[in-house]
DNA sequence: CCTCCACTGGAAACCTAGGCTC
DNA sequence: GAGCCTAGGTTTCCAGTGGAGG
């Protein structure tokens, strides 16, 4: 029997654990979020005057990732959408998703006119805007969701906020409100006081989420997303804990508690143990090393490559002279002592190597290197490079 | 206690590649 | 197409340093 049929058997004969897999997915937002009833209300408070179809302040969320600003703000805003019978329109983008300027400004005006005709490219970003604007005129009121708007504001400035804030006159009877969402706290800085003081007339500040908030969360999430009784409340516990250790982020701890069920239900469990929680997080992890490790520009690898070729770990001029051999080697460039030592520092923030500062008294001073990552792992990504093929 | 090694890590100059404008 | 600007990566230069061996 090949192994494809092994698997689809093993399947069909396994338990299925979910009953509703969205649940846990990053998309999914739940009637109620627990813990952000305040930051609700208040913005529901904010936001309110437009059912009277006059303009509500704009509004600054900010907080760390997974602390619940997007879905507060989608949720909030679909409620309004609902009691306005659907005459005040919102409209979420994310910017970082969009990519350009130009693609946010477009995906805007496709939602406010689906049938309109807005060309991928071609058209100035003026013209655009203008389209946007005609078309809230004939609306009663929009609500713009801007996801990630400190991408946005770093990447291509500030200005299509400064249309944005002061479209007052140009889109009535119409008004445009807009909703920012920053996961940087110092965003503001770089930006037009004139922009600020408009876009900032409410903030709010989302505090991350306490490992017993991040319990009661994933409880209520997995008594959603699983069937009955298979996940063991011990499991939940861990889940919550591991995820509050690093930064209160819920949407890792959701991400993290799907992944244990589908390791679960792979292989045929009954029940989501803590063995596969544990195991989803290796995974995790395991993904993050290696998707790190393929994103290294060349020389990066090289070095890595190169420290991983000791067997107790080098110093700076060791791990140089090593460099040098296999880069020239393969007839690349050889970087200088003082960039590999930036490049170490580098590697050693994205924790993929641990370099300390070593005395050795007369002998000078210099970096122990070890490397953090299987050497399996980072064979099977430099195998993938072409230029690196004869190295490994 | 002093030296002096083998670097570290800051600062600034110097490339490039890419985008934008006229 | 020339000219200009910008962002990143890199090189050059160099002052600074922890501590084993003298």
């Amino acid at each position: 029997m090949s192994s494809v049929d092994d698997i689809f058997k093993k399947a069909k004969q396994g338990k299925v654990l979910f009953q509703d897999r969205k649940a846990l997915t990053p998309e999914y937002i739940p009637d109620e979020l627990p813990f952000r009833e305040k930051q609700m209300s208040e913005i529901a408070e904010v936001l309110a005057p437009a059912l009277h179809y006059s303009k509500p302040s704009n509004l600054l969320l900010y907080g760390k990732t997974g602390t619940g600003k997007t879905a507060v703000a989608k949720l909030v805003v679909r409620k309004l959408e609902e009691q306005s019978n659907n005459t005040i329109i919102t409209i979420y983008v994310n910017t970082r998703t969009a990519a350009t300027e130009y693609r946010a400004l477009r995906e805007i005006a496709l939602n406010l006119e689906p049938d309109s005709e807005i060309p991928q490219t071609g058209l100035s970003i003026g013209q655009v805007t203008q389209r946007i604007f005609d078309a809230v005129r004939k609306r009663k009121g929009v609500i713009l969701i801007l996801d990630e708007i400190d991408y946005l504001v770093y990447t291509y400035g500030d200005d299509i906020l400064y249309d944005f804030t002061r479209a007052g006159d140009k889109t009535a009877p119409g008004f445009l409100s807009l909703v920012g969402i920053s996961n940087d706290l110092k965003f503001k800085e770089g930006l037009d006081p004139r922009v600020l003081s408009s876009l900032g007339e409410e903030e709010f500040v989302f505090p991350p989420y306490t490992t017993e908030e991040l319990h009661l969360i994933l409880s209520e999430r997995a008594t959603a997303a699983f069937k009955p009784g298979v996940v063991p409340e011990s499991t939940i516990n861990l889940c919550a804990a591991l995820a509050g250790s690093e930064h209160g982020d819920a949407r890792r701890a959701v991400d993290l508690l799907r992944i244990s069920g589908e390791v679960a239900e792979r292989e045929g469990k009954a029940r989501v143990e803590e063995e596969s929680l544990r195991k989803a997080s290796a995974k995790v992890e395991h993904d993050r090393v290696e998707e790190g490790l393929r994103s290294l520009p060349l020389q990066n690898k090289i070095i890595i490559l190169a420290a991983s070729k000791f067997t107790s770990g080098p110093n700076t001029g060791e791990l140089y002279i090593a460099y040098s051999n296999l880069a020239k080697k393969i007839g690349v460039e050889v970087l200088t002592q003082r960039r590999l030592s930036g490049i170490l520092a580098e590697l050693d923030l994205l924790g993929l190597i641990q370099a300390a500062v070593v005395s050795k008294g007369r002998r000078g001073r210099t970096k122990r290197v070890k490397v953090l990552v299987d050497y399996d792992v980072l064979a099977r990504v430099i195998r993938e490079d072409i230029q690196l093929l004869e190295l490994v």
